[in-house]
DNA sequence: ACCGCTCATGCAACAGGGTTGCATTAAATT
DNA sequence: AATTTAATGCAACCCTGTTGCATGAGCGGT
């Protein structure tokens, strides 16, 4: 079942992500969060929103996962098939609109994409 | 510096993978040497062979890498956009043939683009 | 075939992200 | 305010991947 109280670490984690489309990793959240919470805590307490449709997560190529804010989705489900952008210089990672359609062979039956651009975000390539 | 040597082990990792667009993660790579040989090695081999331009590798949904044969690159730089599907009921994961073009925003300088696609592979979908 | 140089290997110990069990704290409900 | 039950913190752990260092094995030269 997902979050079920309004607690402190909630609203830290909440307002962390705003409502903007910038996904952060764990350890990011942690940070914003002043390293006051535990990270177990943390853990947790993003698998509940993930539950609940209130954010998704992905994997970066470094292997950690992000979590960011959905605007489109409920409990019932993900669904979601816009592109990630991360950026190699500040290392910053949002989601992007656009919708992605990959096609694949026929014989395939796909689920689920998961796409990942990395580059020079707008503030770095000046 | 690549691979400068033809070891046991190195030919095991080669036959491996073989001439086929399976990826493998270094562990199902470890199983199928027979855990006979150090995960050390098998990691330092599995760089160097990127280095060479032999084998690429991405990160799946797990969080864990793969690395499969390259067909089109050399040592002087990976350059693939092509997808990779993993299978959820099999679990393997293979290089799709498409070419790959996400557009982004203009502000953004996309350098690489990494898709994953998952579902049923064709065996597990009859 | 042997020698020696240097790369490759194995081992142990470590690093980092993430998870689990359990006792304690604190929301929410009455 | 008392009770219930979810949320938290802590420590210990799992897993993938990496590093330092001593030993073993390719390979080129003789």
């Amino acid at each position: 079942m997902g979050v079920q109280r309004k607690t402190k670490t909630l609203e830290g984690i909440l307002g962390a992500f705003g409502d903007s489309k910038e996904a952060l990793s764990a350890k990011m959240l942690l940070n914003r969060l002043d390293d006051r919470v535990n990270k177990t805590t943390v853990y947790r307490l993003l698998d509940k929103l993930e539950d609940d449709g209130t954010v998704h997560s992905f994997v970066g190529e470094d292997s950690t996962k992000f979590y960011a804010r959905c605007h489109t989705c409920s409990g019932e489900g993900h669904r979601h098939s816009h592109p990630h952008f991360q950026c190699v210089l500040c290392d910053k990672v949002h989601c992007l609109d656009d919708e992605v359609k990959i096609q694949a062979p026929a014989h395939l039956k796909v689920t689920e994409s998961h796409v990942l651009l990395k580059g020079h975000c707008g503030r770095c390539s000046d």
